[in-house]
RNA sequence: GCGGAUAUGGUGUAAUUGGUAGCCACGUCAGACUUAGGAUCUGAUGCCGAAGGGCGUGGGGGUUCGAGUCCCUUUAUCCGCACCA
């Protein structure tokens, strides 16, 4: 009998389904194992080769992990609300509801013939309200906390309510906007409305008036790991800055937690760097510069610096034109050219100010500063280089040693005063952490790290100022002016947010026909009647935040996760998925998760223990040649001999690059008739690496290699690419090796006529140690996720166990390799009597007695390279080996009379003899 | 500019973690079986050389008896952040 995957892969999906072979719960007596893919989003063009690669790796891992005797929990959703689904509901007037189902229906038909280890009882959608019910609980309860920065940890909005009516903002180190000190006296003279407005300055969901990446072409606001070089990532439009009111997640107030808890993570140093450089923690001094107000009166600004030890070398100040007091520090004469800058740079977009971020412009706002530590009177300027959304949108500039302020004060003719030795301030500005301190009093001689801490407690003792940590992490704006998301559990009395009562929950999205915003440039929301909700909805990124908790317990409504299954699960223990989430997903996940933490609804502050990120799979285009003015095409050796055209072509007819000619002319009609100029009879294509899509005719769909060669042949294939971390093209060369990988491994069951072969003879001792160097190889390379490796040695082992027909070596290695082939793997199994799946076995325990009687080799070196060797039983101790071989006479003796002239031994051992 | 990663045959990759570089495949070549082969099987295949032999892990230097692996330096590619004060 033949291999024959199709009716094998059949039939085990079938009798998958009907055992309910992946169907895991709550089992004390066993330890657990989350293994967790990020969850697809179900776009309308289905899988590619590449959206399995990582779904292949984990269920390898699962299925290991479960033979080991763990309860494995594996499940697998979507996250179905989101931008594409609505753009495509805007142009045709498809429900996204309907398109969205679609597309989850071929996912899910895609993904069930690849074999998967997933427990679909536990789907989750997030479009699904009995789901997202629990993403507005968890709003609801942002909504009602804040973020108790002396305690670090959130706290119920209500505490700090009863705090201000006795104590006003004395004492209080909360999380906020902006610092606000107030008198009990003060806040309980409050309206209502003054009051709520006060609360959303500490709210850990709340609404304020910010600037906000506003994209017009989606009409809506993004957040900003949404926004790459000034373009809008998905769809690539332009954003613009807008301030705008908006919804935004306080995920500021975890920014030190999330950084501290990087350490205990098992990520890639890579992703891990990532977040820390988006979180973006700098260690500085806050400080006051007085300023002499248009107005005759003074003020003190505020200005966040990291090189308080430069404070002697500041010459000029520059705010940013969007801050707070331009208006109030600009004087009369120079009113005009102010405002003339600050229009300018409303009008600059986002893009181009990063293009042209090496231009200088700014202008004088007339006012001067006092340099507290020189008593220098300095002039204040506006310039768009300093950013008002960082620190306090103002700066001290200190032109000598910042190459910013440098080319600013060298454009406008400012003093430049060095402070550090090192540089040439006639040639540039000297950046460098280093030197010894100049023109700087009492810090005069001083390195700049000693500097730096002498003029913190200096700045403090002064009391002009005090050491302060600043973050590049912003606040995520978390509403969006969209259709298809979750609605805000919000309704609003005048300009009051109130919040639904969680027995209002869920807030359904209610249907409507027309998708796009209304004329008055309102969300779609607006359009349904009695709709006395938040119009806006929440972002992509809601849903995701927290559904592998709603995995461990999906069908619960009373509870996002029962304490029991969250006691149990815990935590995702490996979550395999693309780097693209390292800012986005994984930051707010993170943050979701803390924030359940202290409330006590999780018991885990981490939600993905363990995290590998899986390779893009990029297309590997075929190109054909065609004549100029032809429909002639010449094969890729021969085309410098004409002027050719170079046109893409479908890769599926193309094999190890030769064009299926038949297959050619039957593609396209107007290559029915094509003619072609071949070398060696064959036509031979060029190829190039480019993104996988449709327009490149690159993009292999898995359900065709399945076709061709069966679900495990590409589950193995994708594996023995190469490491599942390493991006790489797809390439469907090659896939013949692991094929035939499969086939004689089918063979090891059958003999020469294909009849079902198995005895109960013992096994030499040479098939056992083949048997057990594959057993101890596997074990380990599955645990290190090093997936190709361990399918190479498969392909040793079978190779050398030639035809074997032997239950004690066949039997392990069926279930060795059912995680990586388990429909054939399931099929032999049964085949072998067992009426348990495969699933329910043990994996293979290495043995190390099996290596006993063989051999191992120890090396010597000769002439500077390894020439010589011994074998020695494993057995051996390592005294042994040593009482045996390490003297120098044993050596001589060793090398049969053969003269070293050197012997060269290190702590006891030979390690060279030079005959 | 700052930070992270990678570099090995014609191709994808491997290397017991400092010990004979190139495992396992693809591709190529040769052979067998075939009416036929995009089937199957066997063998060869890093480069140079007729051979002995020499060279060889992006380049240069170093440590070591010994380096793909450790250190310094340099180049190229990829990724992240970026007027972040």
């Amino acid at each position: 009998m033949e291999y024959d995957f199709r009716e094998i892969e059949n039939h085990w999906q079938n009798e998958w389904k009907k055992r309910g072979t992946y169907k895991v719960d709550i089992d004390p007596k066993r330890p657990k194992y989350y293994v967790l893919d990020m969850f697809p989003y179900p776009s309308g063009a289905g899988l590619h080769v590449g959206h399995p690669l990582g779904y292949i790796a984990s269920d390898i891992y699962a299925r290991y992990k479960r033979l080991c005797g763990y309860n494995v929990l594996h499940p697998m959703g979507y996250d179905a609300f989101g931008l594409p689904a609505e753009q495509y509901a805007i142009q045709t007037g498809q429900h996204p509801a309907v398109t969205t189902e679609q597309n989850i229906a071929r996912y899910r038909e895609q993904l069930d013939k690849i074999g998967f280890s997933f427990d679909w009882s536990r789907e989750v959608r997030t479009c699904d309200p009995a789901y997202y019910k629990w993403t507005q609980w968890a709003f609801l309860k942002m909504f009602a906390h804040y973020y108790n920065r002396t305690e670090q940890k959130a706290k119920p909005i209500t505490e700090l309510v009863e705090h201000f009516a006795k104590y006003g903002t004395e004492d209080i180190d909360a999380a906020c906007t902006t610092q606000l000190h107030f008198t009990a006296a003060e806040w309980n003279a409050m309206s209502e409305a003054e009051r709520e407005r006060t609360l959303h300055n500490y709210r850990l969901a709340f609404r304020a008036d910010t600037m906000v990446n506003w994209c017009p072409k989606l009409g809506t606001v993004l957040a900003n790991d949404e926004v790459k070089d000034g373009l809008s990532v998905r769809g690539g439009y332009p954003v613009e800055q807008k301030r705008m009111k908006q919804w935004l997640l306080r995920v500021t107030a975890y920014a030190q937690r999330m950084l501290d808890g990087l350490d205990a993570l098992d990520w890639s140093e890579s992703l891990k760097e990532i977040q820390r450089n988006w979180i973006g923690r700098s260690e500085g001094a806050q400080m006051f510069f007085d300023v002499e107000m248009p107005d005759g009166s003074m003020r003190k600004l505020e200005i966040f610096t990291t090189r308080p030890d430069t404070v002697f070398g500041v010459t000029f100040m520059v705010i940013a034109p969007e801050h707070e007091w331009i208006g109030d520090l600009t004087t009369p004469a120079q009113r005009t050219a102010v405002e003339e800058y600050i229009e300018q740079t409303k009008k600059r977009s986002e893009r181009e100010r990063i293009a042209e971020t090496k231009r200088v412009s700014g202008v004088f706002t007339g006012s001067y500063a006092i340099n507290p530590f020189s008593g220098k009177r300095i002039p204040i300027y506006a310039s768009d280089y300093v950013l008002a959304g960082y620190g306090t949108g103002a700066i001290m500039a200190v032109p000598a040693h910042d190459s910013r302020d440098y080319a600013f004060a060298r454009h406008f003719g400012l003093d430049i005063v060095p402070v550090v030795e090192g540089g040439d301030i006639s040639q540039a500005s000297y950046d460098a952490k280093s030197g010894a301190m100049i023109n700087s009093d009492f810090l005069d001689g001083k390195d700049v790290k000693e500097a730096i801490k002498l003029m913190f407690a200096e700045v403090e003792r002064r009391g002009i100022g005090k050491r302060l940590v600043n973050y590049r992490l912003r606040d995520a704006i978390f509403s969006r002016q969209r259709y298809w998301g979750e609605p805000f559990p919000i309704r609003y009395e005048g300009d009051i947010a109130r919040p639904l009562a969680e027995s209002e929950l869920p807030l359904c999205l209610p249907p409507v026909k027309d998708f796009g915003p209304t004329e008055q440039g309102e969300p779609p929301l607006a359009r349904v009647k009695d709709w006395k909700y938040e119009l806006s909805t929440m972002p992509g990124f809601a849903g995701s935040s927290a559904y592998y908790l709603r995995y461990m317990d999906p069908h619960n409504d009373k509870a996002l996760v029962s304490k029991e299954a969250d006691e149990y699960w815990r935590n995702v223990d490996l979550y395999v998925g693309g780097i693209e989430h390292a800012t986005g997903h994984l930051m707010y996940s993170r943050y979701w998760n803390m924030f359940l933490y202290d409330l006590g609804y999780v018991c885990e502050s981490e939600p993905f223990r363990k995290l590998v990120n899986q390779g893009m799979i990029q297309g590997r285009s075929n190109f054909v040649y065609r004549i100029v003015g032809t429909n002639k095409f010449v094969s890729l050796g021969l085309r410098d001999q004409y002027q050719t055209q170079e046109i893409h072509v479908d890769v599926n007819i193309v094999k190890n690059d030769i064009l299926d000619l038949d297959a050619f002319r039957k593609w396209r009609p107007e290559f029915a008739d094509a003619e072609f100029v071949l070398e060696n009879g064959q036509y031979i294509c060029g190829w190039a690496v480019e993104k996988m899509s449709k327009s490149m005719y690159n993009v292999v769909n898995p359900d065709f290699i399945v076709e061709q060669y069966g679900a495990d042949t590409l589950r193995m294939y994708e594996m023995f690419l190469g490491p599942v971390e390493q991006s790489k093209p797809w390439d469907t060369n090659g896939i013949d090796g692991v094929h035939k990988f499969l086939r004689r491994f089918w063979r090891l069951f059958h003999d020469r006529n294909g009849e079902w072969v198995l005895n109960d003879d013992k096994a030499t001792p040479k098939e056992l140690k083949t048997l057990h160097r594959t057993i101890r190889k596997v074990r380990e390379d599955i645990e290190n996720f090093s997936f190709n490796t361990s399918v190479a040695a498969f392909m040793i082992c079978v190779n050398e166990l030639g035809e074997c027909h032997k239950r004690e070596i066949l039997e392990p290695l069926t279930v060795l390799i059912s995680p990586f082939a388990p429909h054939i793997a399931e099929q032999l199994w049964s085949m072998m009597g067992h009426t348990e799946s495969v699933c329910d076995a043990r994996y293979p325990e290495f043995d190390e007695t099996h290596l006993v009687e063989n051999t191992f080799e120890y090396p010597v070196m000769i002439n500077g390279k390894l020439r010589f060797k011994q074998e020695y039983p494993l057995s051996m101790t390592a005294a042994e080996l040593q009482a045996d071989i390490v003297t120098k006479e044993e050596a001589q003796k060793w090398l049969e009379g053969a003269q070293p002239k050197k012997i060269i031994v290190v702590q006891g051992k030979i390690i060279n003899i030079v005959k």
